[in-house]
DNA sequence: CTGGGGATGGGGCCC
DNA sequence: TGGGCCCCATCCCCA
């Protein structure tokens, strides 16, 4: 799901918990064990604190203000700005790589320092300072090619990537060229300057994950070497040396995020505002030169998840949206190297990335479709009543509302049916089957979508913080039993078991995958190990991820619910094939070594 | 809270 | 490359 399915809910008044959650700065979370479990068992619970990552900033910028624990002095032409160094080693490439070359890269500390920036227009590094500590980059226009030299000597790409959109820069500067080679940096695009983005739901997962559960490692850059105290200010070409000067492997590439954005997803949204602002998404596309460079193809070792990354554009954002929606090197080297690994299927079909929400959709003249959700755009009427569509195909659905066309028809009933889903929900009425069970309170239902608004429900959930027995957590899945449902308390299990293997969601799946023994118990072998691994795995968890942790945690039940226990898998394969690649995703951990 | 119908958007396949 | 058609997952709404 994408941004423009959040929007697209949004039109329709919606509502959904994930998308809510998208678009919530969360930043906070709570370890579990302290807070609500007894220390050695199951105790993970994720307590998102929305507004967190707004206060923090907000008071670090009051400190900022007031001069509190300031420990940097930045000076332009005889202006003095007071500042933190942890901060703008946060927001800046230059300062990280200052800093952590004169700690040593490892411990804080330093002392007061003041860093000399006279190449840095003094309302332009104030600008950016404000930016830093407030999310917004709040300058003239008529500034904003200083605050763009100075985004771009101190390295702050989101800020630079916005003004260039602003200027309307369609390429880069011959000599910006130079430094920034075809592997420039474009893992985000627009920075903040604009107006808070209204709030997206169901924002690409995937992309989400991939700029918020990566910290940057300054090693990926080359830092200016260490000063003292007083720091020259960087020279342009030091500066864009940062970079580095061969292309960077995907997960450099996954490194290259923009610090300031910290998590925040909201700040790979800012070109596809650029993009509205310019009026006409697809003519953006379109006015971009074409053939533009592309890093070299990923190398063929790259695994599913990078495949997955490098065609779901995150690598390649910038690349793709300064050049036209060619397929990407990535994603033929990641096709290739499916191909060539006998993986998944190479698609048939050209991926393009949606300048807004920066989703990559599959399909050649998708495009244009999916531009439709954020447009607005709703070219198909109903000729009858008027009601407009954004496909064609919907309307042609539509429209056998008024000719009564229903083409599906029930085999065991007259009912028929405007769609072919509806007849397959309708069938498992007549078979009977309710596969889809609730692991916590056994009830069954007939359709998937059922079950996880059941889920969702309070009445499930809460149980989750039940405590297993004593001795489930770390016996029951060596005890081998086979049925699955003959555990003393399966209640308590397989909440202890979702509980947990939310945090291993392919763990889980490999539960299944693997011998079908029935649930087991996340934490069966060596607990310290997963539990280990599960903080690990949290830590590469960005915040909306942490937030997301209910989610994962309903949907790691689902994947279970059931299911494995009886040994069929009604919900499809495919399903969880795709749970299973979230997992994969969602985690960032590769296990199965 | 659940059952059922309908709506919406994305992906695959094909032309 | 664009578009039609279909399937799917997911959501919303209503009874």
């Amino acid at each position: 799901m994408t941004s423009a399915d959040l929007q697209a809910k949004d039109r329709r008044g919606g509502g959904r918990a994930r998308g809510r959650r998208s678009q919530a700065p969360i930043f906070s979370w709570v370890y579990g064990p302290e807070v609500a479990m007894s220390p050695g068992e199951d105790g993970l619970i994720g307590i998102p604190f929305p507004e967190h990552s707004n206060e923090l900033l907000s008071h670090l910028n009051d400190q900022r203000r007031t001069g509190l624990l300031c420990d940097l002095t930045l000076t332009s032409r005889g202006q003095h700005y007071l500042t933190h160094r942890s901060v703008m080693a946060a927001v800046s490439v230059y300062f990280r790589g200052l800093f952590a070359g004169e700690e040593g890269g490892c411990e804080g500390g330093g002392g007061f320092s003041v860093c000399q920036l006279d190449c840095v227009a003094p309302a332009a590094l104030k600008a950016l300072l404000e930016f830093a500590y407030t999310a917004t980059l709040t300058i003239p226009s008529s500034a904003m090619r200083d605050v763009l030299r100075g985004a771009q000597l101190l390295g702050i790409k989101c800020v630079a990537d916005a003004c260039k959109d602003i200027l309307g820069e369609t390429g880069e500067t011959a000599e910006e060229q130079r430094g920034h080679n075809a592997a420039t940096e474009r893992t985000a695009v627009g920075g903040e300057r604009v107006a808070e983005r209204g709030s997206r739901r169901k924002m690409d997962k995937k992309k989400m994950r991939k700029v918020s559960s990566h910290h940057v490692d300054p090693s990926v850059f080359n830092p200016p070497p260490a000063s003292p105290a007083s720091h020259p200010p960087p020279s342009p070409e030091s500066l864009r040396s940062l970079p580095p000067t061969r292309p960077p492997s995907p997960e450099q590439e996954e490194l290259r995020v923009t610090p300031h954005q910290n998590g925040d997803p909201r700040g790979v949204r800012k070109p596809g505002k650029r993009a509205k602002l310019n009026g006409g998404l697809l003519h953006w596309l379109h006015e971009r030169p074409r053939g533009a460079p592309r890093p070299p193809a990923a190398p063929p070792s790259i695994d599913k998840l990078s495949e997955d990354e490098d065609t779901e554009g995150f690598v390649d954002d910038g690349a793709l949206m300064e050049s036209p929606p060619v397929p990407s090197a990535a994603d033929e080297g990641g096709a290739a190297a499916s191909a060539a690994g006998g993986g998944r299927k190479r698609k048939s079909q050209t991926p393009q990335q949606c300048p807004v929400c920066q989703k990559i959709i599959h399909g050649a003249g998708k495009l244009p479709r999916h531009m439709r959700t954020h447009t607005g755009e709703k070219p198909f009427q109903c000729s009858a009543c008027g009601v407009r569509f954004t496909r064609n195909d919907k309307l042609k659905i539509h429209m056998r509302k008024h000719t009564g066309e229903r083409p599906y028809p029930c085999p065991h009933c007259p009912a028929r049916f405007l769609h072919s889903y509806d007849l397959k929900n309708h069938l498992s009425l007549h078979s009977g089957a309710r596969p889809f069970e609730c692991p916590l309170c056994h009830k069954a239902f007939a359709r998937e979508d059922h079950l996880q608004r059941h889920r969702k429900g309070h009445s499930c959930l809460e149980l989750r913080t039940r405590r297993p027995r004593r001795g489930a957590e770390l016996g029951e899945d060596e005890r081998g039993d086979e049925s699955g449902r003959e555990q003393p308390d399966p209640l308590e299990a397989s909440s202890l078991q979702a509980h947990s293997s939310a945090f291993f969601p392919h763990a889980a799946l490999d539960v299944g995958s693997g011998s079908r023994v029935g649930p087991r118990l996340m934490f069966s072998g060596d607990l310290e190990r997963e539990r280990s691994f599960a903080l690990q795995a949290l830590a590469q968890l960005g915040p909306h991820r942490l937030a997301g942790y209910p989610e994962l945690f309903l949907r790691d039940l689902e994947l279970r619910g059931g299911r494995e226990e009886d040994g069929e898998d009604p919900g499809g394969a495919a399903q969880r094939d795709r749970w299973a690649e979230e997992g994969e995703e969602e985690i960032g951990v590769e296990e199965e070594e």
